[in-house]
RNA sequence: GGAGAGUUGGCAGAGUGGUCGAUUGCACUGGUCUUGAAAACCAGCGUACCGAAAGGUACCGAGAGUUCGAAUCUCUCACUCUCCGCCA
């Protein structure tokens, strides 16, 4: 959320930015400095009428002692009175707020001048490509064909047990996903991610804090009896421990790395985009996080792209790295970083990683503060990133890998499964 | 699932209708003392909003109520803990 003192005093500034989204704020943001005006106004007279009530039921309570019951209850009518009025301006206070806060809920982070302007993916900065795209045999299969063959990964067993979209692995394939668990957690405490092993399952405060709330109530999974929700990403019990949270400035940066399976309902997706592993309701993901000081937040977004190439490399998968545009940025990010491998099957890019900065956007929510060298409370930076997603890291290895003898697995990774080769 | 207790500032823990935004201890910050450190002593030390400032207002789990006045009384809700039951 942006902050309205900002908004405020850099109305045009705003304006311009949000534009680079192709979002029209002009009313929004008119609307919304109009009702803060309301608000300080509504603010400043409610506030003297309390302090004459305080002023006043403080004298009330001297005459008692003193015994003059006639002035006091002279004066009560006058504090009546204060009590009718400051009741009405309470009520015209919290629906300005309320109003204003709906109004700032509906406005997306500004992106960071370095984005550009676009409307789709196809807009996006492709800002390097790294590595060759290997050359497949004649018979070579997509991984949904591979994952079947060697016993991999059973969708249809999934679909008995809970539905599309929820595989089963087994064996070898069960084995690769526990390999990338270890293989992504050591690689990222090596860097100095704190190990964090968060619930699984939130509460409505925390959907708040990220921002998965209220907007995006849908894409999540509901434990209606106890009013929890299924976590769609690690980001979000990660970054709520910190939620109202004053950190000391030499605490900062605090960096986290945690694995935990994703939910996400992804209604109304369907088609050939999302066969095999290509999306799925469930899905495993080692997550990158970091609460940042403001000045150095951009530094550490270049760090944590570094960081997922070396990973991306390790995996000896072929991939690029896009700037996505104004259309394409999230609603929270100032800028996002997306990782794309190469699946040669299929032939086509498929995103494993988005690293964003958050700015103090997501900060301005969750009340996470530092103090700074005056003393006085300031508003974190908050990145994340994913370090990576699973699934599609299995596609690409897999139909990469292929050859009539079996599929190779990358020596980085053939230290974790305990074998460099699936065969039949 | 059953029964009971509780929720106050970073932590501990007072406060049962008026000068309480809140005693005290610990922690923390600065200072004095010391060759240095410790100890001791002195001072400071919550957040948000309004305001140029002085200052004002709100907040003692959340919301509503009683009252001239609520951390303190009433109601509703949320959460936490303890014991019992069940259980990985």
């Amino acid at each position: 959320m942006l902050q309205i003192q900002f908004i405020r005093e850099n109305r045009d500034h705003v304006i311009e930015r949000l534009a680079v989204r192709n979002f029209d704020a002009a009313e929004i943001v008119d609307q919304a400095i109009e009702l803060d005006k309301k608000r300080r106004e509504t603010q400043s007279t409610l506030d003297a009428n309390l302090s004459e009530a305080n002023s006043i039921a403080k004298e009330i309570g001297q005459l008692f002692k003193e015994g003059k019951r006639e002035e006091a209850d002279a004066k009560k009518a006058r504090s009546a009175e204060l009590k009718e009025v400051s009741k009405g301006l309470q009520e015209t206070l919290n629906e300005t707020q309320d109003q204003l806060q709906k109004l700032l809920y509906q406005l997306p982070n500004l992106p960071h001048p370095s984005v550009p302007k676009g409307n789709t993916d196809a807009d996006n900065e492709v800002v390097m490509t790294e590595g060759d795209v290997p050359e497949l045999h004649d018979a070579a299969q997509p991984h949904w064909e591979l994952a079947k063959e060697y016993g991999l990964i059973d969708f249809e067993l999934g679909v008995k047990i809970t539905g599309a979209g929820f595989p089963v692995y087994t064996g070898k394939g069960a084995r690769l996903q526990r390999a990338l668990v270890n293989f992504f957690l050591d690689n990222a405490t090596a860097q100095g991610y704190l190990e964090t092993m968060p619930p699984h399952v939130i509460n409505e405060a925390s959907g708040y804090g990220t921002g998965q709330l209220p907007d995006k109530e849908g894409q999540m999974y509901h434990a209606t009896v106890d009013d929890l929700y299924l976590i769609p990403t690690a980001e979000v019990p990660i970054t709520n421990i910190y939620r109202d949270v004053i950190l000391k400035e030499d605490e900062l940066p605090r960096k986290h790395t945690g694995y935990t399976p994703c939910f996400r309902r992804e209604a109304g997706s369907y088609g050939k985009d999302v066969r095999g592993l290509n999306r799925l309701h469930q899905f495993d993901k080692v997550e990158i996080v970091q609460i940042a000081n403001p000045k150095d937040s951009y530094a550490t977004l270049d760090t944590m792209v570094e960081y997922v190439k070396t990973l991306l490399n390790k995996l000896e998968l072929p991939y690029r790295v896009l700037r996505l545009c104004g259309g394409d940025l999230g609603f929270t990010s100032a800028l996002t970083f997306d990782m794309e491998v190469y699946s040669a099957a299929q032939e086509k890019w498929l995103e494993v990683s988005s690293i964003s900065n958050f700015e103090n956007f997501q900060a301005n929510r969750l009340k996470c503060r530092y103090r700074g060298e005056d003393g006085k409370p300031q508003l974190v930076h908050t990145l994340n990133g994913s370090a990576l997603a699973f699934p599609r890291i299995v596609a690409a290895l897999l139909e990469n890998n292929q050859t009539p003898e079996g599929i190779r697995i990358p020596a980085a990774l053939a230290e974790y499964t305990g074998f460099d080769m699936i065969t039949k």
